[in-house]
DNA sequence: AATGAATGAGGGTTCATTCAT
DNA sequence: CATGAATGAACCCTCATTCAT
């Protein structure tokens, strides 16, 4: 009993995906349990059945995201046998941005955010992104230690990198057939390491 | 009928100071017409003898910026004569950074927009970032085409320097105490135009 | 605008009608707020302007019984020159019975009370019947001291006697056509101080 | 079909056991479905498999406690070799204060029975009490033919002496450790019969 | 022009009951 | 028989909007 019941699992799952969808439409106050019971077929009761309240799917769906961007986003490794600091970025931006393609709706939803339900789940996000930028700013701060990148203030780099990244994201997913990754991954490079100077 | 009333304009005004701290405060569907009249210190009626709905005072917020914004903004000129390209750019960005920092509300607003009240004015606010970012790009082509920018893809690095733009200012906003602009502008245009690399 | 509206003072009389109606007819948990306002005819909205909640007005209710209660019953005094007690007595139980002949569905509600919705007015309710049973108790104990009540046990004596009135209140209410007041108050006085013996 | 199944009688007393034990603590309406079937161990779908409804148990636990009652009190007899009627009366009054001295959340339950779940219920309730009433003012009958009691009305008396029977229930009930039987029962019919007066 | 009492659609949530397994 | 996931009517309450004054 204890076992997960796959009957389950795949109810919750089309909740999600309902929820998801809908919160990326409408974002989080304007989207009603109505909207997601439609859209998931399912009564009124069922909803309450999977998740305690509208903000507890929201908080779900928010963690798993951040659960999935944390497996794909790791500190760049800089020890001698170590594929070169580039790669590894790159291998990263990619896995990143391609996670974003994969869940349009999701992506809407992370970006969005902003606002989000309960000063809890708002929190979260803000570490989480927080997190990220701190990633990019040590990266920056070892790169400037080994003479690989030029002296700069690495908060504000950060941030302006993030940005960046999340700039073309918001391109992307506006756009029904967005360029390939490795185009998108190619120019946020670029412009993130040599600038638009020619 | 169409004159102006400096009256009226000036209850006008005041409803829409009142509206945007309070939409800045909590949000567009958070925001109740009850806290906007408390604030602005009138009857819950006279707001809608000025204001059609909850929505279109938003709208009205939300124009007003981007008319500001539009202002800062404009096209860089390379006619011979004219201030040099870098530090037309510079001026822009600074002027853009100012506006922000100095209506702390209506940036949280602008960029915090969530999920806008109604989609006629997502959609405006689509188009005003397309604009920018459009600008953005035929900055960038009309660089590559004087040999000043190196050859990309300008759409995609627009996006990814509109973002940086904004992961600047949501970074500052954030803070209580914001670093000058100018060091913002600096390391935010070494970026653009350079790169990280040493 | 500090002075009491007497417009807004009758529309909540209204729904306290009502409400003590449907409370009565329902009890408090079975009432619903689409129960109140069909029977006061208004709408869903004009409730909460008035009471912020269902236990508001249940508790309104309470309170006012209550307080016009408490006016009805007072310290039998033996001081001399007062009026002798039996008389003194038999004035407060005859203005009590007539408060609760006048106003039914108030005593239906009052006496079926003893489940309320909120603890905090549950333990009003059960201070206010404590008060009274106090009272009777103290008049016992001082009747005792003046050898005028022979002895017995006030707390326990003042419960049967409290019970003996809800009893006759109980009756009355549930008939169409109540005996008159003296009649109950007679043999309900005569029964406490006599007894039914021969 | 009609054979009883001790397995099922089982069941079904396990089920009334907890449910009359959730309804004491939190009133009819209150309880969930939810709390009994947690307090019984027992699935959802089991509870209605032996009732048909959460007013079906409640209803089966108030017949079941008047019909315990009614084999408690009977009519007075007043034949020749009989008892001596007031050790009759004072042997029930014991016995029933017993009843629910035992089964307090019975006890509370049938008191405050608030507003019951359905009005059959409610008027089966209703005369029960009634029928209480009429042996009470049917005793008080016999004893004023025998000479016994002193001329009054019997309805009355006997509201009022059920009532008071009731008010010594309710103290008892509410305090944790009750004064023995002998004491509220030797107070009761002291009052009863020869009121307070020395 | 200004007011604020009144409105009622719609919000999130609960829970008695059903029924396929 | 027993189970518990699913159901949906009904609950209390909020709030943008209207309109008589």
């Amino acid at each position: 009993m204890a076992t997960i019941d796959p009957a389950k699992a795949e109810r919750r799952r089309q909740i999600v995906t309902a929820a998801k969808q809908v919160f990326a439409d409408a974002g989080y106050h304007a989207t009603s349990i109505t909207a997601i019971i439609e859209r998931a077929q399912i009564a009124r009761g069922t909803f309450y059945l999977y998740f305690a309240s509208k903000a507890a799917v929201f908080d779900s769906i928010l963690d798993q995201a951040m659960t999935d961007l944390r497996a794909r986003i790791r500190r760049v490794e800089v020890e001698p046998g170590a594929p070169p600091p580039q790669q590894q970025l790159r291998e990263q931006v990619i896995a990143t941005l391609e996670y974003f393609i994969r869940d349009r709706p999701l992506a809407v939803l992370l970006l969005a955010a902003e606002r989000t339900p309960d000063a809890e789940a708002a929190e979260r996000l803000d570490q989480f992104f927080g997190e990220v930028r701190g990633m990019i700013a040590r990266a920056l701060e070892t790169g400037m230690e080994l003479g690989l990148v030029r002296k700069c203030h690495p908060e504000l780099v950060a941030a302006a990198m993030l940005g960046a990244i999340r700039g073309i994201i918001d391109l992307v997913v506006a756009q029904r057939d967005p360029p390939p990754v490795e185009e998108l991954v190619g120019e946020l490079m670029m412009v993130a390491l040599r600038g638009v100077l020619a």
